[in-house]
DNA sequence: GATGAATGAGGATTCATTCAT
DNA sequence: AATGAATGAATCCTCATTCAT
């Protein structure tokens, strides 16, 4: 039986995690000591070990929290989306909002800051590679869905490659983040203005009944793509 | 006097710095030994050492090389784009072209996992910082002149803000790079029709005739900004 | 909080130091090693390093040692030759006694040899050159002190410089503990004889007569100078 | 047959050596790397090994032309003490002169630096030892045969100890090189005028009469101790 | 003889991790 | 569970020396 709780376990963690992305969104994994981050947080090296047993452990650890927190806002997205009147450009708009948004939280930028270096982490620690890939495939088939149904209902042209649609989305977030991380005072707003309007642009916004036509088309080929696809079952 | 031909000098450099590239791609710049390059390199410690100072200025070099490179890429947009007859989605178009185009080559693999690693390493190296900015804030600037001329002829929506718009372009590099470095499959081609899509999305393409029209119109407009701008002067 | 008690610590510091003296001694500053210096401990690189920052403190710490040292004997001469009926002569050759007498102590050998090396490496390094002046400088000024007073009482010529009169007696150290590191062989008794002739024939030794006589007029001139000075103030 | 002059060789090696003497006196021999010899000499490390096998090679010949200068002041004053006529004390305020009297040229500032590094080497470098011993026991034997022979005349007491009489004499240089060496500061001036006062206290200095008394008795004890000599050969 | 690029063994120091208390 | 002193392999870099030109 442990001999504390639950509840400690747990907040040692946070403390010991807490400490990790301050070390390492200062100095970067390789160069944040494990000393820094026994230092920071209070414990002592032994402690640090009894919860974690190495520092790629931490690294990993790290890594997995980002990428459940990206899944949370992935779920709401589905969620709005699954709907079969669901709106691509709308759908885009939320994510925007949400991922983008998101970036304007100053207490965030140490977490944003070591997520860049997990990005490169990732090209030579296949764990971690994993763990981010995890973070941006799935929400890319979840928008490649997104993106195929809207050209079934006609509203984005059927030209394009759905998965490099998506990839365009996914880059416009990782690329902002990038920029952000190099340069705090990149306007967000401002970009998160710009995403929404080029959304729009492609989602087909136009005059308000145009979009009423294409919705009601959409909602046939949906209909008949259902229809197809239990056929095939 | 040097003993030996500037042409030896810069093709030991050129050694190293292949070398180099190639240990940080395998094993990042902190898990890559100076042992790992002088190795690879078929030199010796003191070899390397009289060519770069530190390993942290061979990584400095490789960033100025990647940096060189992009500049030189950019030099010929803005010759393209500088004609008054200029064709801002052409001009992007013809950006993804030459940027993206390059991710097709694979002997470059190498450098764009370093290139990665560059900017996370921006984070906490101001030396990196600073060329990773100028290969960045540069680009976006000139993308921003560009979107902004588009504005003034009407080919461009003028409700979005130049900077931000410019700041997505990048995006959409910085964020296929990273895909592309995740996941070598990443389907370039398709990527950059999609890109091409979007630009001509916003960019206004339509019917010839529709061009036509925007360019004349355009042309128009260039003229009274420089008369404006010389009344000014 | 600590670990390990005080002395546990102080211990290890003595450990360490000893073992660097005794390298130190055989193969001088610059060519023993850490490596040395660890095997002789018995301990680890990084045991050591957790008691001293670098090499240089090391030596930093072994030259401030040898200095307390100097300053306690010190501290004893100033001791006894207050009382205003000291006498000179016999105060430098307590002085004598002490100093020299340690040079008798094979156990000290080692530490002189390194005394030797810091006399060189003060010429280079000013940390130590600052060791080496407290250690130097000091009794300098106590010896001319002495000096001073004893011309005041007419025990010694007023001619002689009494800075320079105390150079001289330091020298007579620095000069034989040379001599002694180069040659163990050198005969400290007959050292210690010669410099207590000396002392004696300029202190006046004479007929015990003669030294009743100078001591009465010290004395008086002592007396003297305290009421100078008391009228000043 | 040699490709260049006797002349240019020497020429060479001096260049050489005086490029050492500055870096040693600077950095000292361990710090002073062959790079900064060549470079200040304005040749290549290639030159400098065709005249020196090591770096070592450069501090013994620094050492040796160090001791060959002493030898010649020494021969002088052997010249002088060695007829009968002569007078101890006065030999040894000649000495006094030579010597210190050197250490006010700042030119020679810089040999001296490397002569204290000297003394501190010779305690592991048995060749430099050997050096640095013979520039030490031959001016001692010579002054212990001056001592002995005022002994002998009465000049002197026969109660001390020749050789360490010597030793002190010789201990009045070295520790006074030394204080110079620490503080550029230091009173050669007084220090040569003190220096002599004692050689006066000791060796009798008093009314003329006494002394030519005292060189009378001496010219008998010479002239005795000869007679003996010879008889025992 | 001279040059200077190249060599490579060696040195100080760091830091993830362990384990006795 | 926690502590923190200790470990020691690994790292970056230096520099005396060599040798092809």
């Amino acid at each position: 039986m442990p001999k504390v709780s639950r509840e400690h376990q747990d907040a040692r963690r946070r403390q010991i995690l807490d400490a990790a992305v301050d070390c390492f969104a200062r100095e970067g994994f390789h160069r944040a000591t494990m000393q820094d981050i026994v230092r920071r947080a209070g414990l002592s090296p032994g402690a640090i070990y009894g919860y974690f047993a190495s520092k790629e452990e931490i690294v990993e650890a790290i890594a997995d929290e980002r990428h459940a927190r990206e899944r949370a806002l992935l779920a709401r997205i589905d969620a709005e989306a699954d709907g079969s009147s669901g709106d691509v450009a709308r759908a885009l708009a939320r994510l925007a909002d949400d991922f983008v948004g998101a970036l304007r939280d100053p207490g965030e930028r140490a977490h944003r800051r070591v997520g860049v270096q997990l990005w490169a982490e990732a090209l030579r620690n296949p764990r971690i590679l994993r763990i981010v890939r995890r973070g941006v495939d799935e929400p890319r088939r979840r928008i490649a869905a997104l993106v195929r149904r809207a050209q079934r209902r006609g509203e984005l042209s059927g030209a394009i490659d759905p998965d490099a649609q998506a990839r365009m989305v996914i880059a416009a977030f990782l690329g902002f983040v990038l920029q952000q991380a190099w340069d705090p005072g990149a306007d967000v707003a401002a970009y998160l203005q710009a995403l929404r309007h080029v959304g729009g642009a492609l989602g087909g916004a136009g005059s308000e009944r145009d979009r009423r036509v294409r919705k009601a088309r959409a909602r046939v080929a949906d209909r008949d793509h259902r229809r197809r696809k239990e056929r095939r079952s």
